[in-house]
DNA sequence: ATATCAAATTGAACCGTTACACTGCAATGT
DNA sequence: ACATTGCAGTGTAACGGTTCAATTTGATAT
């Protein structure tokens, strides 16, 4: 219908193109008559910049990629949430890459931000290796990563955004034996990668520092999974000795923590309490709900944003503001009634 | 650091840009080992093309937009899921544009299509008026719409893909019929609102179809939230005479209603049976799980983005295939134990 | 009338790629 | 020996904006 350009308005109102750009940015010297004929011949002929061709003029495409491994997993979505509010304050658009958990995705991801799809990236991860990092740092773009990460040798061009998920672990231990219990049980993740080995000594010092035993068979591992934490925690229970607590290192795996007390009779809070971590939205629907640590997600989000556009702007930046502290959201899984 | 351009590589390799040019894209004739030396060359020097050069020239940008209401609903997210499978297959990406069910917000994202950001939109809203109806029949790219809307005045230049609601409350109100219910009552949207009223129509026509009388005091309209479920419950469960089951017209107020009920000291299924309508991931996390007619909304999202890609190809369309059948997902909310 | 100066506008280069018409050149056919 | 064919690669003009040095315009001062 109606394909015009700068030539086209340039044309009709008998100016010469560049006129029309200053008048239409408003960059620059533009007489007041002229630019108001210039602005009402637009008007009228719908003109509409065109985005690929300012893009490569300005060098800025004004959009940021978050490249997620899970789009289902609400988790995520209060991080967009988060970086959608600091996008919108900056006139950006965001572009939602979904890697599936997989290397391969990921580095398609860093591709398009080297083919300036982008002017920075956000990327959730949880396997970074040689090459992926690599391929980050090899970037121009600013990148910001929502775990802490150093590279061994050193010298990473990224940033990263996190929250303290040893702190959080460590507050809803700490909140349990506020409660009274001292029989407390640990589920986590894979103690071998950092995150896993974090949150495992969060566990471990609230515990110390109360003077309470460690029992090794109540400590265990599982995969963040609500099945994964279902079987454990069943695992765990079919013992003579039972714990008075668990602590799961996420909700998903709580879900499945309840599900096996659930069907080994023992009442939640009462003959058990439970807590979990990630406060997503499920853990205020569960019965009874579920007391979680939150990770703060949605500010997650926003910070990273916020980094981002720091960059991009070239303003300076504390790094202590990318710690994040997590947030203890007490329900009724954890506290004794009365 | 290594910003290299195909002029670069064609200095290097000693031949002329447009060589390399064909040689990277495959496209048109380039000699077998004059291809494999810029090959090589441009994986030494790092080179990666720029998007809005080629964007620019192209004339596209394999992109599409997702418009959408409301970021943290999870019904979104299935969508999300279905198109961003269709994009994938063709190499495409993502934008996600959050609307806040705001008219304003709505005509930021078609202006974005208009200044091509992207080759076409996939939109959700639930107020279109003439304003952005006609803007959206103003844009050359495609665009799908997920309701089913036609303007009065015919001519309408977009697509839509849509399941059909009324469908869907008739077979939810069928199968509770099914489980020997005869006094049923309805919690429905706002019926003035197109939506709303076919939604309303499924269900009187099941009843009627059924020969069981509806119950005037049984039929009320809320705002599709939980806290509107629960409060329109409550108020129909405070009569003397009581609902044996009610259908809601989504799955949040179907929620409230249960909350209501549970007020009320009604058991579900046993005294009340429930079903609800969008089978969102919560339905099978409440206690008991809520039977739920899914609206199939992966579907809908893949379904979208096949229509877009079509468009985009000049493949022809069957528009009946753009009508999605719901799908009665039956847990324990609605079925009467042995 | 002419010099001076600021304001307004122009023209051309540029961003990095693609596409098309064209030129050499070697091999083939008659 | 000469036209024909096909292959390999080149040069150039876009795509639609922005920017900056150069130029024109118009007003004011001399």
């Amino acid at each position: 219908m109606d394909n015009n350009t700068i030539y086209h308005i340039a044309e009709r109102v008998g100016v010469s193109p560049s006129t029309v750009s200053r008048a239409l940015s408003g960059k620059g010297y533009c007489g007041q008559k002229t630019k108001s004929r210039i602005l009402a011949a637009a008007k009228e002929m719908n003109y509409a910049p065109d985005s690929a061709a300012q893009i490569l003029k300005l060098r800025q495409t004004r959009k940021i990629i978050f490249a997620v491994p899970d789009i289902c997993n609400p988790f995520y979505f209060d991080m967009i949430n988060g970086i959608n509010q600091v996008l919108e304050e900056h006139g950006y658009l965001l572009i939602l890459i979904y890697t599936k958990h997989s290397l391969k995705e990921e580095l398609k991801a860093i591709q398009n931000l080297r083919e300036k799809v982008a002017d920075g990236m956000i990327m959730v991860s949880f396997n970074f290796n040689e090459e992926n990092i690599s391929a980050i740092n090899s970037v121009q773009s600013p990148v910001v990563l929502t775990n802490k990460f150093v590279s061994p040798g050193g010298g990473d061009r990224f940033d990263y955004v996190y929250t303290d998920t040893y702190l959080g672990i460590k507050i809803g231990t700490e909140h349990l034996i506020s409660q009274g219990v001292r029989r407390i049980g640990y589920i986590g993740g894979n103690s071998s990668e950092q995150t896993g080995q974090q949150r495992l000594e969060g566990f471990l010092d609230a515990m110390d520092k109360a003077g309470l035993p460690v029992i090794s068979s109540f400590v265990a591992e599982s995969d963040y999974t609500e099945n994964g934490g279902y079987l454990t925690a069943k695992a765990m229970l079919g013992r003579p000795e039972l714990p008075e607590a668990i602590v799961a290192s996420n909700d998903l795996m709580a879900i499945g923590v309840m599900k096996a007390c659930e069907e080994a009779a023992l009442r939640i809070p009462e003959d058990i309490a439970i807590v979990g971590m990630d406060n997503l939205d499920i853990a205020s629907r569960v019965y009874p709900k579920l007391t979680s640590v939150s990770l703060v997600q949605e500010e997650i989000g926003r910070r990273s944003a916020q980094v981002l556009m720091d960059r991009l702007l070239g303003n300076p930046r504390d790094e202590e503001e990318n710690k994040l502290i997590p947030r203890l959201v007490v329900r009724n899984s954890s506290i004794k009634p009365g």
